[in-house]
DNA sequence: AACAACGGTGAATCTGAGG
DNA sequence: TCCTCAGATTCACCGTTGT
């Protein structure tokens, strides 16, 4: 079915073919200005990656308050409110389609958003004739949790990986992101703290911007997808975290950002960006700590039924699994840790030693069921 | 006796009178149909949660994807990527409109994909009007490896969790889950393994279905979103995971599927699921709405005299108990949450938690006055 | 100097019953 | 529909202050 897209496609191809239309750009400055208008005014297919940060389009209600009773600081800033879906839908589109026209052919693009946002841009790449690499979760060390206890903690956000079309031969350091994972390789889920402390940069004692990302993240994104000197274009660029990032790695880099105090920040801040030393890479490894593994797991994967019996060494007391990974024992109750610590009145309680469940070798502690989790799933 | 609970049934049951929008429907059976024909056949409003695995595969049978009976040819060389997204689209929108209708009002929806398909599914559920609680990412401890080493290990997939609409009154089990993260908020990324060995079910030798989910998965999202006896509907049902899951935890399921012989795997599969005992499905106490106590109460019986004093845990406040249940605190007085929230400059503040009275062991909170109160009358 | 205790905070679609 | 009020609700990390 020749479509009038195909038709395109195909002369474009050929067009390439002939003369690469690669184009050179300057660099390491930030161009104050709306996204698209500024993407608008680069050549063709000028920029090895994009990374973007688009506006959330959260829709918070009213003010929410810790169980403590402070606050909590909201994104409440007018560049992320849009009427409704249809228009930042809009606006979506309009951004991909530059960015896509000023990707060389070889290209990649990064978008980083939550569940409020991710989807309506990842469907409107596909559209637009990206075409998904990965999808890669954020998951957060220290996220804040849901005061409320209404819904799960949201505790990561998702990263959307694409190259400018099906046949690109995109940049990826496969060996470079092994290393990163001792020599394993690097999977879609990333544990990286929230950029907090020192990172964290302050104007006037207050944050200077409500969604700073965090340099690991930015690290290993780069790490990952462009090689040295390659041109890294962030279209929300806020308080620079992508050219700092850019500079450190030796990554030319360009930034589009509206609003001027965001700029003054970002200036400020690459301008003071050291050179990479090796101990910083060196922190950023991978490496997670031993997977902790909740009592409730074991229930789940069925290693432990609801309704079995579990029992101290000496057979004193005798409680029973409940789906809820929580022991009942007569009228007490709790976790494995709390009743065992109720049942002997003691301050606290190992659980996972102090019970034992029946096996055709006499009682076991249900440390070993954790262990033999372990061993199944993380080798 | 009109008690609390008596009480509550009979509003409830008052509301559904009033306003009869929900059905009742035969369960636990498998509806051998199209999944969307299938839920047409079903009334409005008759369903609490649907679990939805849609096929993402564009490659395989493009007559999987006629949503009204419009034929689709099968794959050729004149497919354009662009028309498969059009039609995907239109397949996701139909069956999650039917869906939709058949939720009961504060009923919830979960979709499982991958890269492939999440996004549009995830843009097209909020176009219809379905508001999305959380985005849940399944973490697979032992994902397929990336052979050819050029992407990132695919090591994950996405769920999302959405209500019918933005004001929906849906079902957190709260405490459940906390319960089953050992005492920690359960987050939105799940550490859980994917299905294999004995699990994994096989069909002479190979198994029996491409994208069978593991127990452990559907055991977390039942025990989240619904109550024993609610109905399970999954649009998608292949080797039927989500009714066995359901018959174990006491839900009631409907299964769609078209193929009959995963429908026969499914019969057998479900048939050997062995619901819980009653004391194994039972979670915490904590879960359950505790009979509500005025703190006036507490007067009337003696348990705190008039003229006693109260104090936060600091001793920075000192408040007088009047007969009337208010405390008095210098100039200011009011309830104990009121005069709380009023001492500390807080929007709100739980009294019962806030204020203490002396005892031989130091200060104790009043809560453990209302522990007592409720252990002595609600036996 | 080392460690404990305490306070602040992060992209959040964050209550429910009753009048 | 809006208002009021009872009362349920938080994790990890960082920096500062106190012992």
């Amino acid at each position: 079915m020749a479509t009038v897209e195909n038709l395109e496609r195909t002369k474009t191809a050929k067009t390439r073919a002939r003369k690469p239309a690669i184009a050179e750009v300057e660099a390491d400055r930030i161009i104050e200005q709306d996204c698209v208008a500024a993407m608008a005014s680069l050549p063709d297919a000028c920029i090895d990656m994009v990374f973007a940060d688009p506006p959330y389009n959260l829709q918070l209600g009213g003010d929410l308050f810790r169980p403590e009773g402070s606050m909590v600081d909201a994104v409440d800033d007018d560049w992320d409110k849009f009427d409704t879906f249809a228009i930042y839908d809009k606006f979506t589109r309009a951004w991909l389609k530059e960015a896509r026209r000023i990707l060389k052919p070889n290209g990649t693009l990064w978008v980083i958003g939550s569940y409020h946002n991710i989807f309506r841009v990842g469907a409107a790449l596909q559209d637009e004739g990206y075409w998904i690499l990965n999808d890669i979760v954020w998951r957060k060390a220290n996220p804040m949790p849901n005061f409320r206890g209404t819904r799960f903690t949201n505790a990561h956000e998702t990263m959307i990986w694409a190259s400018k079309s099906e046949k690109a031969k995109y940049t990826f350091n496969y060996k470079t992101m092994k290393s990163l994972n001792d020599e394993l390789q690097m999977r879609s889920d990333w544990l990286i703290p929230i950029c907090a402390g020192q990172e964290r940069i302050k104007d006037g004692g207050k944050k200077a911007h409500p969604t700073q990302k965090p340099e690991a993240l930015l690290y290993r994104v780069m790490l990952a997808s462009t090689k040295p000197g390659d041109v890294v274009l962030d279209p929300f660029f806020g308080t620079g975290t992508t050219g700092a990032v850019a500079r450190r790695l030796g990554r030319k880099w360009i930034g589009v950002e509206r609003e001027p105090r965001y700029c003054d920040v970002a200036r400020k801040r690459i301008a003071e960006a050291l050179p990479l030393d090796e101990s910083a890479l060196q922190t950023m490894r991978a490496n997670e700590a031993q997977p902790k593994v909740p009592f409730g797991a074991l229930i789940e994967t069925e290693m432990l039924k609801p309704g079995a019996f579990l029992m101290d060494t000496k057979r004193r007391w005798k409680a029973e699994v409940r789906i809820d990974g929580t022991l009942v024992c007569g009228d007490k109750e709790g976790s494995i840790h709390k009743l065992g610590a109720l049942l002997q009145d003691a301050p606290s309680c190992n659980g996972w030693t102090f019970w034992h469940f029946e096996s055709g070798d006499g009682l076991q502690p249900i440390d070993t069921l954790r262990e033999q989790y372990r061993l199944a799933h993380f080798p």
